[in-house]
DNA sequence: AGACTTCTTCCCATCATTGGAAGCTTGGGA
DNA sequence: TCCCAAGCTTCCAATGATGGGAAGAAGTCT
């Protein structure tokens, strides 16, 4: 099978497939005597278990652990297991990370007249800076000074 | 000031500070005769500005929108709610992505025995993948074919 | 044989950010 | 006054995962 039949079947476009194996994620493909690359349908498999993988946000680093885990008949499920809640760990802190923000802008949208008035507490809000304080003070009645 | 003193003041490294005026997000800066950048208050202030929008996970474009709204003093607030409603959307939908994510690795993870023994329900999952049938069940026996 | 599709490699772009190298300026101490 | 360290300048490169496209070879279909 071609790449491009590989790709179908896997869900792994080919420009990645040829990255992967570039990389080193997944072994470089036989070829045949034109130079074509040649799928069997267990590379498929393999290229399906990347793609779920990347499905569940796992960096091609940490498919290269998994995979390396896969094909070792001997692993330890703890290891596997070892490897998804760090994962787990960093997906929760980056959502923690985008519903602060969330949080924050709701409160600024919530706030905001909606209108055709200037006045604009998202802006106020970029401006002062919630968390710090405004280095000059004067400018706040100045707008961003030189830009303006 | 020089890009170093605003830089700390801003919370923006000079890196970036130079990034943002190649980029066109923020106006060129004065030069002194022998070159080097000269920074007002008022600079530091847009800079807070600039650091306060990526800091709530604003794009470089978007700032360059909000940025624009800043300075323009017949903006309508509505077009400042509509930038960050904007964003707010996109990241809601990046947040229930990952959580999809941290869901389905949960209940694996919360399945796998966490032992020496190799049986383990994450690479069952990655392997086969839960939303689509795997195109070679044959393969399931033997692992990831080549790689192995 | 000609036309069309698919494959190959190679280079470039994204987005925001960091790193480093080579060379110039500045400021302070001896 | 000389020197050194720190800070500044520009330029180039890399990150991570992916897409786009060009040029050319190979395959397929009629």
């Amino acid at each position: 099978m071609n790449i491009g039949q590989a790709a179908d079947k896997s869900g792994v476009s080919a420009k990645m497939i040829r990255y992967y194996e570039k990389t080193g994620l997944i072994e470089p493909a036989e070829r045949t005597a034109s130079g074509y690359r040649v799928y069997e349908p267990r590379d498929v498999h393999t290229l399906r278990f990347v793609r779920r993988a990347r499905d569940l946000g796992f960096s091609v680093e940490q498919i290269q652990e998994l995979l390396a885990l896969w094909q070792d008949r001997s692993r330890a499920s703890a290891d596997v297991r070892a490897v998804a809640c760090a994962h787990i760990e960093r997906l929760r802190e980056k959502i923690v990370g985008m519903q602060s923000m969330v949080a924050t802008l709701d409160e600024l949208a919530a706030k905001c007249t909606d209108d055709d008035r200037p006045d604009c507490p998202i802006l106020r809000d970029l401006a002062q800076g919630s968390p710090s304080d405004c280095a000059s003070p004067l400018d706040h009645r100045f707008g961003p000074g030189r830009l303006q």
